[in-house]
DNA sequence: CTCCAGGATTGTC
DNA sequence: GACAATCATGGA
């Protein structure tokens, strides 16, 4: 379901700040997307001239996304990187009006089309696979302030650092990057424990072992089915059916992987009567996932 | 089957 | 203000 229609895209320099702007981003709501659980490395901007903005670190790079009603601001972002890196890391090389008819096809309930509805601009973030890996074994048992404590620990001392202080109106100067495996590996257990991982530190471990040596092939895994791709990623320890549903799900662009936590069990007891296949809501029913658990999280988890 | 392994946040008294 | 439950997974 990549779209066809190309952007109206203009890029621009603030001093040597190069910046790509979008005049209609398509419903894309940033806030919602960088809030909603899937990605941890971003964080609204302090004092920002437009209505929304988050900076972070993705890819290597040091950007910030930025919103004023439809329009789309990426700071720090060439037309290049937005060809090749931004456009589908915010799902904008996908038709999400028609993944959305998509999931309403599959259910007659109200309250999904109300979530539908409110969730509707949030979008599955692609990710890249090991820090998608990384960081969902470290979200197991956890809450979202300790998870990015922890990766914000890791980044600052095993990432590259990266000093743009033409970013300083766009929260900060100074970020780092995601560690390899490689690198994580090289530290060992005692060091990655040391970050208040606790006993995910082994887990980590053995999962950085597995991309070094090829026994958990990652670019393989993004061509293969879900199920096979879930197969793959259990092997490792520490990864179960939920952590490997979100890795598939935010790192290897798998939007049927549908990860079930307490909330969507929640959510599953509530709207679908206890009992929900999540191959009935379709090919996009990670999609689905995401915007029932914002609907579920909007409302205050009350009846 | 139950308990336990960091530890910060959230919920209950 | 003290306190317990919570979170996902594997091992004992």
């Amino acid at each position: 379901m990549i779209t066809e229609q190309k952007f109206q895209i203009k890029c621009y320099s603030e001093g040597t700040l190069p910046i790509t702007y979008l005049a209609d981003a398509r419903g894309l709501d940033i806030s919602k997307t960088f809030d909603c659980g899937q990605c941890f490395r971003f964080e609204p901007v302090e004092g920002s001239r437009h209505a929304e903005e988050v900076s972070g670190v993705a890819y290597g790079k040091y950007v910030s996304f930025a919103s004023d009603g439809g329009d789309l601001y990426i700071y720090n972002c060439t037309e290049e990187d937005f060809n090749s890196i931004w456009c589908r890391y915010l799902g904008l090389d996908l038709d999400y009006d028609a993944i959305k008819s998509d999931i309403l096809s599959r259910s007659s309930s109200p309250d999904l089309g109300d979530a539908v509805s409110l969730g509707g601009g949030i979008h599955i973030l692609a990710q890249q696979p090991w820090e998608t890996v990384c960081s969902f074994i470290i979200s197991q048992n956890n809450n979202i302030p300790r998870i990015k404590k922890i990766i914000s620990a890791l980044c600052r001392k095993y990432g590259e650092r990266l000093i743009i202080p033409e970013m300083a109106a766009h929260g900060g100067a100074e970020a780092y990057t995601f560690p390899s495996p490689e690198l994580l590996r090289e530290a060992g257990v005692d060091a990655i424990f040391a970050l208040k991982t606790g006993f995910r530190a082994k887990y980590i471990i053995d999962a950085a072992e597995r991309v070094v040596d090829g026994r958990l092939p990652l670019s393989l895994i993004s061509s293969l089915p879900t199920s096979e791709g879930a197969e793959l990623l259990k092997e490792v320890k520490g990864i179960g059916d939920k952590v490997a549903a979100c890795a598939l799900l935010f790192g290897f662009g798998k939007l049927d992987a549908f990860p079930v936590d307490v909330w969507v069990k929640k959510i599953i007891a509530k709207y679908f009567g206890g009992e929900l296949n999540p191959a009935s809501l379709g090919k996009y029913a990670g999609v689905a996932q995401q915007y029932l658990f914002y609907f579920e999280r909007w409302q205050g988890g009350n009846d």
